[in-house]
DNA sequence: GTTATCTAGTGGTCTAGTCCACTGGTGTGG
DNA sequence: CCACACCAGTGGACTAGACCACTAGATAAC
């Protein structure tokens, strides 16, 4: 095993050591300088690198949990054949998701409103009484065709300055996260089958009862107050979700 | 935080610390016995049960890695509201998965059979020239009503005398763990919309052209080889996949 | 040639800390 | 009253091991 000789760390780098670690090693595997089937072993790694085992071993964990590589008990650490990690479902913002995927993406706000919102909605945000939210409905392209009709709700008092012109403009998960200091922490997400209704077919440019991926999420801050609800309905033809799993 | 005073550990077991302390807090907080918000310090954890930090931080990422728990540096550890995750999509066979959402799963064997695949079969489960496979093709139910159906391919190699009595009577993962000593690692999936064939319709009691969830699933044993590919569709009226997001 | 035993190397678990960055509450000074 | 400094407590990162269970290859015995 070579992977440390051409591994180097910064160890005044704010960047946590383990970090470093396991994004060479990603870089080494994803570029192919790193084989499937060629062995890491924490030990190796630990003294090549000058870290102790346990930090080489977070950043080791962290791949295995991606996928990028499989420890075995007794045998070593590998690293696995190529899946479909690349796509593998995480929270992002649309942008980002179709960057992944090699495609443009594009939005058209198609309506911004701020307002009082029903008991249901109020709940499912975690509003107080009175709290108000924003609703924003967006038609998603990539590479110019539709791709998704989408419909987020917001707890206003978390992003209360909140424009048309700025959702607009740029991501919002990048404008909450710089511009009012949220820290996404992580998302639930249910995905259904269903047919497109005729005004989403219409949008989507597609047939009316076309298959589409309803993808109904809820994001949360690291401090689990609720950010954001989603409903994003996702052309059939275009698009598809990748999962890993975990046994336990 | 009184978590620690009515948790034991037997450190005499097979089972790890950090797994027993897992699995004690899970129920602490599924029972209600930890509400949301509660707090839960690694330090008092640690000290409360006499094991070192790192054990009970163990144990604790553990949980937050299903969502049960949230942490914030600086502030501490607290119990998340509960979340969706009960149903979170993991590498479970059909009969787990109807069980976790309170349904009688039944299966039908539809046909068996041992065969020499084309290329893009055997590439796809990795054989060698000349290796066989087995393909299951079986009609889910659910409360006894149809819920998917679904096509399963196997390398011979792996289970080279499964028959189909045993496939009739039990779980195709627990036979390959229990008789065949696979330990299954991880799978990847792909979920997609579309419509019901003619067939499948007829199979699934729906009809044509209705909603339904393709999920197509490639699983992985701990040393990286491929168990079992599968091709899943299910009624999208009856069938949702709840997934976590990570944000990284 | 086959089987059993030994050994070196592996990951898994765990200990016992240390130091740092962050948070929120409290106290002090303007 | 407000702003700043301090402090106690928090999680995050990291060190330097130790011991255990497992694996695979080499060696010895039959």
């Amino acid at each position: 095993m070579t992977t440390g000789t051409s591994l180097k760390l910064d160890k005044s780098s704010f960047m946590p050591l383990y970090h470093q670690i396991e994004q060479a090693l990603r870089s080494q595997i994803e570029g192919g300088e790193l084989a499937p089937g060629q062995a890491i072993s924490e030990r190796e790694l630990s003294e090549t690198l000058k870290v102790s085992r346990m930090t080489a071993r977070q950043a080791l964990h962290a791949l295995r949990d991606e996928g990028l590589i499989y420890t075995e008990r007794g045998r070593g650490t590998f690293v696995a054949e190529p899946k479909m990690t690349v796509h593998t479902r995480q929270l992002l913002g649309f942008s980002e998701d179709m960057r992944r995927r090699g495609l443009a993406a594009a939005s058209k706000v198609l309506s911004f409103r701020r307002f009082r919102p029903e008991p249901a909605i109020a709940e499912k945000l975690r509003l107080e009484e009175g709290e108000e939210a924003f609703e924003i409905v967006r038609l998603r392209l990539a590479d110019r065709v539709p791709m998704a009709y989408e419909t987020c709700l917001l707890p206003a008092r978390r992003c209360p300055e909140l424009k048309r012109a700025e959702v607009e403009r740029g991501s919002l998960y990048q404008i909450l996260e710089q511009v009012y200091g949220v820290r996404l922490g992580q998302a639930d997400e249910i995905l259904e089958a269903a047919c497109a209704t005729a005004y989403e077919a219409q949008l989507l440019s597609i047939r009316p009862r076309s298959p589409v991926l309803v993808v109904t999420r809820r994001v949360f801050a690291t401090d689990d107050s609720v950010i954001e609800a989603v409903r994003s309905v996702y052309r059939g033809d275009r698009y598809q979700a990748t999962i890993q799993l975990k046994r336990r």
